[in-house]
Order: C-alpha cells, then sequence, then structure tokens
DNA sequence: TAAAAAAGTGTAAAAACAACACCGGGAACT
DNA sequence: AGTTCCCGGTGTTGTTTTTACACTTTTTTA
C-alpha cells in the first residue's frame, strides 16, 4: 500500500457501544467495571479497537457481538470523541455508537461472564474517561429517534402490551404519559397490529398483545409518538 | 509515554468541513477542487489532518481558520467516517463539522486564493470519496438545528430585514413559508429585535433592520420557526 | 363476596397551525 | 405629473392537533 500521507501521526481508533435495554419498566443500559489499564476497576461502556479491515459500523457491530452474541442490532453513530485528555495513556479517539436490544436476547449467562450490569439510566456512576458525556449524547439522539421513528421495539420482545409500550416511552422520555391519548394515537398507527393473544403475566385481567408490523411500516407512513 | 495498546494498529485522523453560507438568498457550501493526490481535480470539501496536539473540535476550527482566518465559529460535528474504501490510499477516518458562516466576512481575495467557491447547495457537483455522504448529514442535522435553536443568525450579517431571514428559513427548509405567519412568529421572540435602522439596499420603499440579541436569549426562551 | 389491580374506552376545551388579501411608500418609467 | 411596479407591512378565521379528564370491566386474592 502506498503512503500517501506518511507526514502525519495516526491515532489509536476505538468504538464504545451505548446499549440500552428496558427492563422492570426502567431505561437501562449495559456497563462493567474496566478490566485493564488504564482505569482498570472505573465503570465504564464496553468497547474495542477498530481493525484494519473493517469499518467503523463494523467494528461497533462486532464489538456488541463480541459481548452479547446479537447480530442485526439497531445501531447508530452518537459521535467521535477526540478530547487530548480522553485517555491518559497513548492517544486514543473514539466513536461512540448507541444500540437498542431486547433484554431477554442477552442471557444472565452471558452477562455474567461478561461482568457487565444493566444499571438504570437515572443511576448511572461516574465512569472511566468521557463516557458519561457518551452517554448523555447517546441518550440526546435515542430520544430524539424514539419520537419519529419506531425503533422502540427494538427494544420489547416481539409481543407486547400498550402499557409495556407506555412505559416504554414514559422511561424514555422522563415524563408520564396519557394513557387514553397514547392509546388514542397508537390506534391510528396500523402498522401496529392487534393480536389475538393475551398477556396474563403482568395483569390479573389479561392485555391484549401487540406486534409491530415492520413490512406494514412503509414509505409512506408516519410514525410520531 | 507509555504505549499501553501498542498491539492495535492506528488510523490517520482528518478533519472534513461542510462551511454553510447564505447569499443571493440561496443556501451554499464552500468547496474547491482537490490540489493532491489521491483525488486531485475532484470536487471536494475543505479539510485537514489532526494533530497530535489538538482536539478533534480543535482541529476543526483550525482547519476552518485555515481557510478562512475566521474564529469563534458556529461548528457541530456531523460523524465519524470510517468506510474502508472511502481513501484509495492508506486508511483515513474523518470526522466531518459543518459551520456556519456569514458569507460577507468571508473576503474573495482569501477565497480565490485557495481556490475555493460557493456552491449552492441544490447543485452541488459529485466529489471526492465520501463528501457527499457528510453533505447530506450535515444538512440534515443543520436544519434540524434551525428548527430548534436560534443559529441561523450566525448565516446573517448582524442587522437584518425579516424578508431576509424568511428567504434563509426558506433555503434550509426547501419550501416557501407564508409570510404573515412568519412574522406573526418572530413577533413573539422579544430576542429578535427591531432597530430603528432602516435597509434601502434590497428594496425601494425600505425595511426595518433587526437584530438578534443573544444576552435576551437565555435558558427560559424557546426558538421555533 | 368484597376489595384490589390493571385494561380498556370517548368527549370537550384549548392551543397551534394554516390559509388567505389588501394597503402604503418610494423608485422608475412615460 | 401621473402611472406603474416592487416590496414591506399588517389580522382574522377555519382547521387540525393537542391536552385534560373518569368510569366500567375483568380477574385474582384476601
Amino acid at each position: 500500500m502506498t503512503t500517501y500521507y506518511s507526514e502525519f501521526q495516526k491515532v489509536l481508533l476505538s468504538v464504545d457501544c451505548i446499549i440500552f435495554g428496558f427492563d422492570n419498566n426502567k431505561l437501562k443500559i449495559l456497563i462493567g467495571k474496566r478490566n485493564m489499564d488504564p482505569g482498570r476497576g472505573e465503570w465504564s461502556l464496553y468497547g474495542g479497537f477498530v481493525r484494519s479491515d473493517e469499518s467503523l459500523d463494523e467494528a461497533a457491530h462486532r464489538t456488541l457481538r463480541e459481548l452479547t452474541g446479537l447480530r442485526n442490532i439497531f445501531m447508530r453513530q452518537v459521535g467521535a470523541f477526540g478530547n487530548l485528555d480522553r485517555d491518559p495513556g497513548e492517544r486514543v479517539v473514539s466513536v461512540a455508537y448507541y444500540a437498542l436490544i431486547n433484554v431477554k436476547d442477552y442471557s444472565e449467562r452471558q452477562r455474567k461472564q461478561h461482568g457487565v450490569e444493566w444499571i438504570n439510566i437515572e443511576d448511572i456512576p461516574q465512569m472511566y474517561s468521557d463516557h458519561n458525556e457518551m452517554v448523555v449524547k447517546a441518550r440526546k439522539l435515542m430520544k430524539q429517534k424514539m419520537k419519529t421513528d419506531p425503533v422502540g421495539f427494538e427494544l420489547l420482545p416481539d409481543l407486547f402490551t400498550l402499557t409495556q409500550l407506555q412505559r416504554l416511552y414514559e422511561a424514555v422520555n422522563g415524563e408520564e404519559l396519557d394513557k387514553r391519548n397514547f392509546r388514542k394515537r397508537i390506534k391510528e398507527m396500523d402498522f401496529i397490529e392487534k393480536t389475538d393473544l393475551i398477556d396474563k403475566k403482568t395483569s390479573k385481567r389479561g392485555a391484549s398483545l401487540y406486534r409491530f408490523n415492520k413490512k406494514a411500516f412503509t414509505e409512506d407512513k408516519t410514525f410520531k409518538i
């Protein structure tokens, strides 16, 4: 390979993942304690270095896969973080990505094995380097995305109740929503389909289960919550 | 400096600037023909490499300053672009930034000296590598930002007429706006202040000049167009 | 069999948004 | 001097969207 720009300094590139999950009516992210220097023992996002044979997006997906085993996950770039003091060792620029996963798809066995935990978004501890800043930005982008795109379903099981869906949006927005107004909106979106199945686990009476029909959500449809 | 992560490959990091300007009722960006390999002669954003002693934001500001001489410019990160095929030579990951400048603040002399041109946003040619993709994303983010934050004034002179302001929003949104509804909204925002100066250049009758009072735009105020 | 817990359902008032047309002042033209 | 043209400036009304709000049903548990 020809070296066109040899006079310039190169840097290490990493990706860091803000992995969102929804459980127990709470929005959470998956973080763990760093097991390497620098910053050993500090809370940290899960990340990894970008390899020479993969794009940034590919690196993010691979990193997520290494941690969770999950493929084809909804991920979006948060941005590049490159302050000089962000890493105490040699310079590392990191590109943050957020991911939306269904907590149930991640086995407890694997989670423990990697030593990561689901932490309530409201209770995030101080983390290594600029990771808190990454989470703040990721959350902002994710909230924005959730308003206008049907991505919330990535955080729920295939079949969900309207109350579950409402709780999800409440957790993301950080405010309570009116039940009747919420359901009115849902009813307008024909790609959120009612099934004839009933969920008996979470309520005594039982609630209808709904499903997001990805194929029915075409270009002409609008999503708005 | 200790080398913590020596086993990982490093990459070259650059920044690319999407420099927005508004002139003659058109939204434009500043681009030029590349004068180096690879891609010599192709249209290209203005960019540069990130130095070892500066953050990404600093690199973006420096790059913009080198081209325009302007400091303290409104800039926001667009994102990191790191596909494997984005640079035909050795791997370069680029972080794109968009900037909003007042066209009048950039001298024609300097512009010609650097060989860059203001190109109407609707007429952007095919550019080097993934630069078109960067512009698309930058434009989306900028449009979004313009809706909810008073950043449009960065593109206008300190004193501007309401028609100028309206034309700016029309250019950004890509659609015409109703004059009376537009002015109604402006009137609700007390931080857009009418001066007792009259602009006689653009209209026969003369139009009142307005000014954005940055200090009057505090936390409690909302901006909405 | 009474109480508790969550599901489900409609209406009315308020706010936001969209559509719409004419007058006035000055410059340019005849 | 009069006419035309160009652009600046101004309110009202109908429509749509958003918000506020309370009771009944079903099933489990005490």
